[in-house]
DNA sequence: AGCACGCCGACT
DNA sequence: GTCGGCGTGCTC
């Protein structure tokens, strides 16, 4: 007799208490079909609606009585969607992450391909109107609908008939055979097709064709003679180069001069022509730290390494070559970048080297082309990937090689479920497959390096900048002192001649301001009210190009008020500065210059990052004003000058970080300056000149400021010494939120009371109001847990048994509970 | 989450 | 009685 089989199944329904697998029946007829990996279609409920699956484990036999287990419906996928060792990946990633599994393998599987299966309603085919008598006046209703549309959405039926109790007239009229219900799968986007043109008459009859249409046919013409070049056109091209509309193609189509076709055509995100990036020769630290890690795999002595190279230093080539070197063992290779600076530069560089075999992942490209991109990488049609932080999980089978490059960026951690890092998730998948990981970084984060101390990594250090071009001069400059002076302008004097002097020698500059808008309060000065978000605890910032209020956590934009809300004065006062008024004061200090400014909110149109950067690389632009946007990656040889307009900005925001952040931006900056040959200069304003952080990145002296910062974070317990986990309780009413605050950290420290053996007051911090209390009308408690590395599993695990225990709980109705593991940030 | 069940008040 | 509203609990 045929012994089942059964499947281990994550069902796609996000739910605190469906978050876990189930088990179903595997039938003969599909037992040949069925993989881990695949998806596949299974009943679910009571009304066993069909949800799509993922198969994570195939088992023998069960431990529990079976009775309550349905069939597998159908298998979706023909080849595995995911492969053994990404699920082992997204199991890991779970409990690491105290994620739901759907969560995770959504993250991990390309967005937009799964499936919906929904629910459509139509007459049965021996339908007989004789029927029709012994139905009541609402299910004639239903049936006429029918009998007008043959079949349709059981969704839309419902919705537009606005019957009450609609489901039992349905169900009724099943029951008789008059109607029946059934599925549809909607797989989601498909392949790309693309309207062509195809010309059908012949190229040397083009001018008797003309003079055989009208003469005030002026577009068709138009369009013969464009088509007497070339053979197949893409029709938005041909409407584009005619300034013809679809009716004129369609008329000459009517005549039969041309043909319309869909092509399937692979969406390729990076449309222009890439010239091709040479390899060149390496200097002696890069031959050196290339030769160590390729000596090393081979060996199979080290598989984890960081390269800390100062910017310039050429890390880029050698992670050219590392691939070259993966590329001849037949390797795959993933390049992860953050996202910002995932710009053409970036791409033209690894596109450059290895053309077609690069496949690129990126936030702005739409579902499908993800989905092409994805698609080729499966198919094995490319060997390598550059991609932000998901591209992680590309779905390559032989990997030989994972880089990080900007090893410290923020971006590479997620904010949302899962709320992974990807070096981790890297480090995690090279083990898995026995692949190399290769981090790369001029301010390595702090965690990193401390690691590669202990040997985690071996490090690599590449000190001088590759065209031997010399580290920028970094001068500082004391605002306190400007103030006395009397200069209250945003620049000091010495950045003022800087400037002036630059543009006067032709050389670019760029200023540096991490904040973007105009004004970042405005407030009146007889009552001192400031205007906030409505809906967030933050005040809002003022932009002046649109002049509107905008709210920089919800987006929300209100028109600036002319008289104070509150006391109806008048004297309303502008304050804080951000990139928008700087450019504002330099085009007003130097109105013949060409200035540009770059942040978040120029740049959100495709393309206009790239046309900023190229009139930068054109020099069309003298000044460069930005946000952190500038920061990374960008070079370009005529930038001598650098001005940090506020470089304490970063470093009185309350988070462990701060100081770290700080020196990693004003390196990172810094190192815009001075790449050709000319030696860079860097002014730094600031306002506490003799801070460390401020001081170290003036000497470029990495190691000084590691130094000192570890010592601090040995002091107060932080990461590195300890992981933090961050928990913050979330909820529109303000006095539930409290309660069941309270109510949380109770339970959660007598959890922890029980099942450890020490537990410390300082490291259970909490209820307290998240440092920002409101965003988009919600309010937020923080609890935040401190422990080492030999407790976080059994206190993730307490943890997160609370968490589902609290979900049923009618005191935590309403309140939403969001747990980040070792935060980037803890504001 | 999404669905069915069941309890209870309102209304014919 | 019976219609329909909403709270409760379960999903292999």
């Amino acid at each position: 007799m045929h012994k089942n089989k059964y499947a281990l199944i994550v069902v796609d329904n996000a739910s605190t208490n469906t978050d876990k697998l189930f088990t179903y029946i595997i039938p003969e007829e599909i037992i040949n079909y069925i993989e881990v990996g695949k998806r596949v279609l299974v009943p679910f409920g009571k009304s066993n609606r069909l949800l799509e699956g993922l198969v994570i484990e195939i088992v023998d036999d069960i431990n529990f009585s079976s009775n309550k287990l349905k069939p597998i419906k159908k298998v979706i996928d023909d080849t595995p969607i995911l492969s053994k060792k990404l699920i082992e990946l997204g199991l890991w990633m779970k409990d690491k992450y105290l994620a739901q599994y759907i969560e995770v393998f959504k993250t991990i599987m390309p967005t937009g391909i799964s499936n919906k299966v929904i629910k459509y309603i139509r007459i049965t085919e021996g339908y007989n109107r004789a029927y029709e008598d012994r139905l009541d006046e609402k299910q004639k209703k239903i049936i006429e609908y029918l009998l007008e549309l043959k079949e349709c959405e059981l969704n839309r039926l419902k919705t537009d008939l606005c019957i009450k109790n609609i489901n039992l007239h349905i169900k009724d009229l099943e029951d008789r055979g008059l109607v029946e219900l059934f599925d549809k799968i909607d797989t989601g986007i498909g392949k790309k097709y693309e309207k062509f043109v195809k010309r059908l008459f012949d190229k040397d009859k083009t001018t008797e064709i003309i003079d055989s249409l009208k003469k005030n046919a002026n577009k068709q013409i138009e369009v013969i003679r464009t088509l007497s070049d070339v053979e197949y056109i893409k029709l938005k091209e041909l409407m584009m180069k005619t300034d013809c509309g679809y009716s004129t193609v369609k008329s000459l189509h009517s005549k039969g001069l041309i043909e319309i076709l869909d092509i399937n055509v692979n969406r390729n995100p990076i449309k222009r022509y890439i010239p091709p990036y040479k390899r060149v020769s390496l200097t002696e630290h890069q031959k050196l730290c290339l030769d160590t890690i390729i000596n090393d795999i081979y060996k199979n002595n080290k598989n984890k390494f960081l390269i800390h190279g100062v910017t310039g230093s050429g890390k880029t080539e050698v992670y050219l070559q590392l691939i070259d070197k993966m590329l001849k063992q037949n390797k795959d290779s993933i390049v992860l970048v953050p996202e910002i600076s995932l710009t053409p530069q970036t791409v033209e560089r690894f596109m450059g080297r290895f053309g077609d075999n690069v496949a690129i992942l990126h936030s702005r490209l739409s579902i499908g082309e993800r989905y092409d991109e994805w698609r080729k990488i499966k198919e094995g049609k490319v060997k390598i990937v550059v991609g932000a932080r998901s591209a992680v999980f590309a779905p390559f089978n032989n990997l030989g090689l994972i880089i990080i490059d900007e090893e410290h960026e923020n971006s590479y951690k997620s904010s949302m479920n899962p709320k992974y890092n990807a070096i981790e998730v890297a480090e995690k998948r090279c083990d898995l497959e026995n692949a190399a990981l290769v981090l790369g970084s001029a301010t390595p984060s702090i965690e990193t390096y401390y690691r590669a101390k202990n040997g985690d990594f071996k490090l690599l250090e590449m000190p001088i900048r590759a065209n031997k071009a010399k580290m920028p001069s970094i001068e500082i400059v004391d605002m306190k002192e400007e103030l006395e002076k009397g200069n209250k302008s945003i620049f000091s004097e010495s950045l003022f001649k800087a400037i002036k002097d630059n543009l006067h020698n032709k050389k670019q500059t760029i200023l540096f301001l991490n904040r973007r808008g105009f004004s970042t309060f405005i407030s009146c000065r007889k009552c001192g009210y400031v205007v906030k978000c409505s809906e967030c605890d933050i005040s809002m910032t003022y932009h002046l190009d649109s002049n509107i209020l905008k709210c920089h956590y919800c987006g929300l934009s209100v028109k600036p008020p002319t008289t104070c809300p509150e006391c109806g004065s008048r004297y309303i006062k502008y304050f804080g500065i951000g990139t928008q008024k700087v450019e504002e004061y330099i085009k007003k200090l130097f109105p013949s210059a060409k200035v540009a400014r770059m942040d978040v909110d120029n740049t959100t149109k495709k393309g206009s990052h790239e046309r900023i950067l190229s009139d930068m690389k054109n020099g069309k632009i003298d000044i460069l004003i930005g946000t952190q946007m500038i920061s990374k990656g960008l070079d370009f040889p005529n930038v001598t000058l650098v001005g940090i307009i506020a470089a304490d900005m970063s470093l009185n925001l309350p988070d462990f970080r701060a100081s770290e952040r700080t020196f990693q931006l004003i390196t990172q900056v810094s190192g815009r300056a001075g790449r050709g040959d000319v030696e860079g200069r860097v002014i730094l304003q600031t306002y506490e000149p003799e801070h460390y952080s401020i001081l170290t990145s003036k000497e470029h002296d990495y190691k000084k400021f590691y130094d000192m910062e570890i010592k601090i974070r040995k002091e107060f317990n932080y990461p590195p010494y300890t992981n933090i986990i961050n928990i913050v309780l979330g909820s529109k009413d303000e006095i539930k939120l409290n309660e069941a605050s309270k109510e949380f950290y109770f339970c959660l420290v007598n959890r922890l009371e029980k099942n450890l053996n020490v537990i410390r007051n300082d490291l259970i911090l909490g209820p307290n109001p998240a440092p920002i209390y409101k965003i988009r009308n919600s309010y937020r408690q923080q609890i935040m847990i401190k422990c080492i590395e030999k407790e976080v599993e059994i206190v993730k695990k307490i943890l997160g048994d609370l968490v589902i225990d609290k979900k049923n709980d009618k005191m935590f109705k309403d309140i939403k509970i969001s747990i980040d593991i070792n935060p980037i940030s803890i504001i």
